[in-house]
DNA sequence: CCGCATCCGTGCGGATACTG
DNA sequence: CAGTATCCGCACGGATGCGG
């Protein structure tokens, strides 16, 4: 089961469920947030690190690698430079995520809002 | 950091990330499927269960349990029965992540739909 | 009918060191 | 600069049994 794409990982419950496929991609401790760089603009690789704090490079090599295996972002690795130059950006799935991205984004922050009196009492 | 409310657990960046409080509430091996079934209609525990074959008494409890903390859901007990009859349904904080809900199922069926001519090459 | 307690295997993510 | 390799702790979820 490691390695394997979010669209393989779905079936959990016997049929294969879009919903799941969606929840599977942004899995990750760091994917949401990567997203939410990558869709101001491209980055590249040492420098999205740098906005990502507590990150190792291991995990953002882990995290881009699997979106990369679910199509949703690219690496583009230009040789001409040494050392080698890579950059990320979404892929048109990826760009096509967004507006979900920001929906739940919004929907979070009206439920921390929300939840405030809640939690004070 | 167990039996932590999503609400607490979205600092893992530092800063309290709206986007990361949905994706934890809807973390869990069965929390999508359980809203899936609770927006049609409110259930019964065992009922529920029915619905979702594979999963344990022991998961159903665990995944109601956060939905419960979460506010996401609400549990009814009627202790005028013997046995005591227990039913689930969404709250309004759970009603307005349907239409979220609905858009990422829509979203991975397109994503699952595009990805097969290139998984089949 | 509706759970909780316990034990346990597996995989995620942290720490650290090494490389083209 | 942009990664990979290895070791390891810990939480998630499966299996099973008990209890109000």
């Amino acid at each position: 089961m490691i390695g394997m794409k979010a669209s393989e990982m779905s079936r959990r419950h016997g049929e294969l469920c879009p919903l799941d496929t969606t929840l599977k991609i942004l899995d990750g401790k760091w994917k949401s947030i990567i997203l939410c760089r990558l869709m101001k603009h491209e980055f590249r690789y040492t420098e999205l690190l740098r906005t990502l704090p507590g990150c190792t490079r291991r995990m953002l090599s882990l995290q881009l690698s699997q979106l990369e295996n679910d199509r949703i972002i690219v690496k583009q690795t230009d040789t001409s430079y040494v050392p080698v130059k890579t950059s990320y950006r979404l892929t048109p799935a990826g760009r096509s995520l967004v507006p979900i991205v920001l929906a739940m984004n919004k929907w979070g922050a009206t439920y921390l809002e929300r939840l405030i009196p809640v939690e004070a009492k």
